[in-house]
DNA sequence: CTGAAAGCGCTTACAG
DNA sequence: CTGAAAGCGCTTACAG
């Protein structure tokens, strides 16, 4: 590797005039920045990034603003997780991380601690939109102060982020429509259960819900899909009675279909009806869903690799902070089929990464 | 970030002697060392590696030997791009990269290409180790000359690599056999068809079919599973006539299982058959096979994340030779479920990483 | 046992 | 328009 110093030497300038013409910066004749262009294609020049960063020596904050989970709701234990995985990354770039938290169900604990993530004067924000117009107002505070900002997880348009870092939840409902359509049989039909107390994460849930049935809808299958909307999934004796109804009352329902995070909960409660109901698709591999996943009470999971969205947020952020290289503007994490056999192994933990 | 230098200031030492307690170097009385080690706790201190990485100067180069890849079978496509985004990335860092590639069919070239690949004086190996008996003679240089080396794809044991970075065989195969049983119904046979040409991945390809058997015969079921092997899968009408053969003598085959990557060349004869042998299960997301995915050829496809697997090799062996920190026994990748719905964007380029 | 100095490859004021 | 010098945070001979 050819470096500064030594094209200097060959074109009879300093390392600061390279430097110069290395970055377009102003300031060299034409002349001289030609001779050392050429200079820099024959010897293929590429700077080095890490000498860089410890020169340029700039200091960056992102501040990101998501969720804070719980027992009943851990989804948002590996985002957090990746976040931190890339923190300690990109600490020796010179770029800080500073994490807040809020509660998913009060809009006003979002505001707060979007003000308190302000007087970290960041660089760049992580945002999970969770209301919209909340969101509305404090991102066009981010865009007058002109700090670069991207969405985690949930994709709202029209708000002026740099990027989006999630899946497309419609298509993920889709895949689970195909996944549910080859356990089933023609006649049998379906049971899709919604939570009502979900209605902070409603973009992904409605999505995935349009995608399942449009998967029926477009290959012109037959089987029913039912609907109950539960109150509250945490309200343990309302859930049996619901499902049981259903269950009763639609004796052909033969596969259930939770868009939600939630799955074990409603796999706990169908265990009586095993022998009847056999297939139960749900979403996100929290722990708990997959110890039902394990234990042969849920079929299918999809993930949607939520490590990794959150190590992607930070990652590409500071790669356009350090680098200017703007992230694309949607950054889809794949959509991961989890079954019994294929469940990751926790062993080993997740690290996809250098450093 | 506190730094050594302040750390020194703190200790009323040069920053020398931190460096020298940071790493457990002697020539350090106990005194000082114990007061130089309160204070760098007290102030977690984290050496900066890009600053490290840079101060030590240390040129490292790792050389890789795997397959060349070619029309029929461009497996091999995948992990080459791995090891060249990981290769860019270690750049800075002081790793250089060289790829050896040799055919698979033909040991003599393993043999040759590895004589070459000994003239670059790597400081550590990565290898396809194809050929048992020839890879014996190859890591035995290799331990005599105390080269670190890490198994890429290909898991045998007993042979003093650092690491395996690949699947678990056996684990994909009795996935496929799950996703089989769902799509099958209780009497309907299978068809596993096995390639004679294909010796040289034996390993992955009999622990495929081990484990496929397994989850039939774990779970009682009474699917029976039938075996041809086809000389060369290159060999349109041989093929043809095979599988007509099969189909025509065995009605009640429903499914079909292809333990290697080429089974998109079995999509292509049973196109007359759809109806009657509507699912096949494959492996590996090569374009062919996925093109066979879209156009509804094939119905699963087993990916084992091949590029993670070039990244990753690359990623742990400049661990191991930057930092000492000896990666994992085993870094095995994902088994990933892919459908027509949820095939990754190639759009979207990998890019799980920094830099 | 300890410190001062030079250097890794780049960038950045500053001087001319 | 260009160069010389200092510095990023660390490591490494070398001197004492």
């Amino acid at each position: 590797m050819i470096t500064i110093k030594e094209i200097a030497k060959l074109a009879n300038v300093s390392p600061g005039t390279v430097d110069r013409v290395i970055h377009n910066r102003d300031g060299v004749s034409e002349k001289t920045a030609d001779r050392i262009k050429v200079i820099l294609k024959e010897h293929n020049f590429k700077v080095n990034r890490i000498a860089q960063s410890l020169a340029m020596k700039k200091k960056y904050t992102i501040a990101v603003l998501l969720p804070h989970y719980d027992e009943e709701d851990s989804f948002w234990k590996a985002p957090l997780e990746g976040i931190e995985k890339a923190k300690e990354e990109v600490r020796s770039f010179g770029v800080v991380v500073e994490t807040f938290s809020f509660d998913q169900k009060n809009s006003s604990s979002y505001i707060k601690s979007f003000e308190q993530l302000l007087k970290t004067k960041p660089q760049g924000v992580v945002l999970v939109p969770t209301f919209k117009q909340e969101t509305r107002r404090l991102t066009n505070i981010l865009l007058q102060e002109n700090i670069p900002f991207v969405f985690l997880n949930i994709a709202l348009s029209g708000y002026g982020n740099l990027s989006f870092i999630g899946q497309d939840s419609f298509k993920s409902g889709y895949l689970s429509g195909k996944l549910m359509q080859l356990c089933l049989n023609e006649g049998d039909d379906i049971l899709t259960i919604h939570s009502r107390s979900n209605l902070s994460n409603f973009n992904n849930i409605s999505q995935r819900t349009k995608g399942f049935d449009c998967y029926f809808k477009e290959n012109g299958l037959k089987n029913t899909n039912h609907y109950i909307e539960i109150e509250d999934f945490w309200d343990t004796k309302k859930v049996k009675v619901s499902i049981e109804m259903a269950l009763k009352s639609i004796p052909k329902i033969r596969g259930i279909f939770v868009p939600n995070s939630r799955s074990y909960i409603i796999a706990d409660h169908i265990n009586d009806y095993r022998d009847k109901v056999p297939f139960l698709i749900g979403f996100d591999l929290t722990e708990h869903n997959a110890q039902a996943l394990v234990d042969d009470r849920i079929t299918f999971l999809i993930s949607q690799k939520p490590f990794q969205q959150g190590y992607r947020a930070i990652n590409s952020l500071s790669k356009f902070l350090l680098y200017s290289t703007p992230p694309a503007t949607e950054i889809l994490s794949s959509i991961e089929i989890v079954t019994k056999e294929n469940i990751p192994d926790y062993r080993q933990k997740e690290h996809a990464i250098f450093l």
